[in-house]
RNA sequence: CGCGGGGUGGAGCAGUCUGGAAGCUCGUCGGGCUCAUAACCCGAAGGUCGUAGGUUCAAAUCCUGCCCCCGCAACCA
């Protein structure tokens, strides 16, 4: 009888930097299904990988001054080394560099190109030319670039399109008729009203703006779009061919029974990724979860700020499993979660090291106490036994109920509430107790029989989540795991089993002040390679280059990017004039404007700043500030503005207004 | 009226879909025990479930208004 194939994917990792714990998380949790579901005697085929191309990755390159594969070799390296510290069971890493899946790719776009659903347009906006980038009316500043504030001009550049409208009927059908599809169902509402239900727009599937991609065979000058070859790499990876002779592998796991993926990109795995698969004739994942994030608490995760939490890090400090249990039972099934180090601790301690780990500590030192470490059963049951083997048979449907629902935080909760329970019926039979009477002796060898036992009912359940603690339970009682089919039964565990002598604490605790002191030092790292990271940016940009070490030092001062050279004339064209500030009032609904009645010699113009985090509308009044005048009112935040206030601005956007050093009447030309 | 998420004892969360005695972990206090990693077990204090209304025999849960927080977006004149 052949095993029921079991096809997990996470999304592939972006190569553009060393992944942050919340990018961990997903392998971890993906890692657990696929262990439990092999558990379960599925035939498991788990993939993960890394996805390389992209403008983002070659400018990265660009200013690390390595080619884009030399960058991503490097990056796709460290991924797999953080996948493997974390011990993911993945069954195949898959990169999309690989050579298989860049010809595929190539075919598939072809294939599409050949069924009409991808043709060739023209991508219309308005062009930067030094930053090669298009930008809508709505994304320019000023009627300028957003990035480099130069002009530019409207420009048409052929690429590409995908005709998503073609298939978007059969895919909301698709939606309603399989609500198991997206996963939580929330997510659901949110694709159908606002990117099915209004209409989908055609995508651009090519580009031309860039090089680092997988050309488009018949026309070189375009790379293919990253999603569409990044979302490939599900079929790719296990065997796809799209002239039509997909390996036996690929017939056997596609549809994949799950794509795990963050909650960020739902977008292009329940609607584009169907449609290209609809495009290719072949059937759709079974079910798509966007699970929720892991937040750094306060603060958002910024490596300037030197906080963000990566799992080697973790790792090194308290093991891979605390890492692989902390980021499964911190996370929420349909609200991002919390990481902190304290929280990392208090977990640990609480937990691992107090719950789980002193309690086969404790059980082992008894065994070894009392009956030299033999753990036989003596036969002699008492009713307080029963709870705790209820308990014991009932906790796998419990685990298996909660990994139904994708509920892995609760699965883990229920496995550690059989431990809790083991702790209490140390309690309840009080072995020290027993052990007074050499009468009560086949009774004492009962109480810890049931324990072991227990725990390795507790252990079997707790290895897809936390295998290397599993196996080392295992190891000091001197068993193995159990199979499923064997956790319906209680007494197991071989009667006059010999456990270790020495029993290895499994998990020591913690002092949250030493680890926090610990914890001081990697951020203080991290701080200055973000440091050595920007420097490289700056380089590559090609402005100066803050000397590292004295960028803190020196009494700040700040260089920007030089603009072209103006002449007098360009200079003249701008008026300038002080302003006093007659009323000013915040602008609701806005977190940064402020709204101000200037009086400029006799009249008074109304003027919008986004200064609203800097000054109060009340401190605001009565200040006499430069004022740009003749500027072309616009309209911000549905306020029409009628010129510009003039501020100063340091590296961490904190403004200061120009005032002038001497008293000088409002309307005084600035000159 | 931009989109979305959230506001539950000191902290972090569950419970909200499918109304029916407010739960978990940590912390605090008291007790027990001594096998164990100052651990484990028991008990207690502490909550107007953001707020104001509504529906209902019954609301943390359903409906409406408002306030506050967090992402994204956006205006950064």
């Amino acid at each position: 009888m052949s095993k029921t194939p079991y096809y997990i994917t996470t999304a592939i990792a972006y190569t553009s930097g060393k992944p942050h714990i919340g990018n961990t998380y997903e392998a971890i949790l993906a890692d657990s299904i696929a262990r439990y579901k092999r558990f379960q005697g599925y035939d498991v085929f788990l993939q993960t990988g890394t996805d390389e191309h992209g403008q983002k990755i070659e400018e990265k390159a660009a200013a690390a001054g390595v080619t884009p594969k030399e960058f991503v070799d490097n990056v796709s390296t460290e991924i797999k080394r953080i996948w493997d510290l974390v011990d993911t069971s993945y069954d195949k890493f898959i990169r999309t560099t690989d050579a298989d899946h860049e010809a595929q790719v190539k075919k598939i776009f072809k294939k599409m190109v050949d069924k009409g659903d991808i043709y060739k347009g023209a991508y219309e906006g308005m062009y930067c030319t030094p930053c090669e980038s298009f930008w809508t009316d709505s994304q320019l500043v000023d009627g300028k670039c957003p990035d480099c504030g130069r002009a530019v001009q409207p420009a048409k550049e052929e690429a590409y399109f995908f005709k998503m409208s073609k298939y978007a009927d059969r895919l909301i059908e698709h939606i309603n008729t399989h609500p198991e599809f997206i996963q939580p169902v929330s997510r659901k509402n949110e694709m159908m009203n606002n990117f099915l239900l209004p209409g989908l727009q055609d995508l651009c599937v090519s580009r031309t703006s860039f090089k680092w991609g997988i050309p488009v065979e018949e026309d070189p000058k375009h790379v293919v779009y990253v999603w569409l070859d990044a979302l490939t790499n599900y079929i790719t990876g296990i065997g796809y061919d799209a002239d039509g002779n997909p390996t036996e592998q690929f017939n056997k796991l596609w549809p994949a029974d799950l794509h795990l993926i963050g909650k960020d990109i739902i977008r292009f795995h329940t609607i584009y990724w169907p449609i290209f698969l609809m495009s290719l004739d072949i059937p759709l994942p079974k079910q798509i979860f966007g699970h929720p994030w892991l937040l750094q608490g306060g603060d958002k995760m910024s490596k300037s700020k030197g906080n963000v939490i990566y799992a080697d890090d973790m790792a090194d400090l308290f093991g891979v499993d605390a890492v692989r249990y902390f980021v499964l039972h911190e996370m929420p099934f349909d609200n991002d979660g919390t990481i902190t180090w304290e929280l990392l601790v208090e977990r640990l301690n609480a937990d691992l090291a107090n719950t789980l780990g002193n309690l086969v500590n404790r059980t082992i030192s008894m065994s070894n106490k009392y009956f030299d470490g033999v753990v036989r059963n003596g036969g002699v049951a008492e009713p307080v036994d029963e709870e705790l083997k209820a308990l014991a048979l009932e906790t796998p449907g419990l685990v298996e109920e909660k990994m139904e629902k994708l509920r892995v935080a609760d699965a883990i909760s229920a496995v550690f509430n059989l431990f809790k329970r083991c702790n209490k019926y140390i309690d309840e039979t009080a072995p020290w107790a027993l052990a007074k009477d050499e009468a009560n002796a086949d009774r004492l060898a009962t109480v810890l029989y049931n324990l072991v036992e227990s725990i390795c009912i507790g252990a079997t359940l707790l290895k897809p989540f936390l295998p290397r603690t599993a196996d080392k339970i295992f190891a000091q009682l001197n068993a193995t795991e159990r199979s499923q089919e064997d956790l319906a039964t209680y007494g197991l565990y071989v009667s006059g089993t010999k456990v270790t002598d020495a029993p290895e604490i499994l998990f020591a605790r913690l002092d949250a002040k030493e680890v926090m002191e610990k914890v001081a030092v990697i951020q203080e790292k991290q701080r200055a390679e973000a440091a050595a990271e920007a420097a490289a940016e700056a380089k590559r940009l090609g402005l100066p280059v803050p000397g590292e070490e004295e960028v803190k030092e020196e009494e700040s001062v700040i260089d920007i990017e030089a603009k072209p050279e103006i002449t007098y004339d360009d200079f003249a064209k701008l008026q300038f004039q002080v302003g006093e500030i007659i009323a000013c009032e915040e602008v609701k609904k806005s977190k940064k404007l402020l709204c101000s009645q200037v009086k400029i010699g006799s009249q008074v113009k109304q003027i919008v700043s986004g200064i609203k985090q800097h000054y109060s509308a009340e401190e605001m009044v009565g200040k006499k500030v430069m004022v740009l005048v003749n500027l072309k009112p616009a309209t911000l935040a549905g306020i029409v503005s009628e010129g510009m206030l003039l501020c100063a601005e340091d590296e961490n956007g904190e403004l200061a207004l120009m005032t002038p050093e001497k008293k000088m009447p409002a309307g005084a030309e600035i000159c």
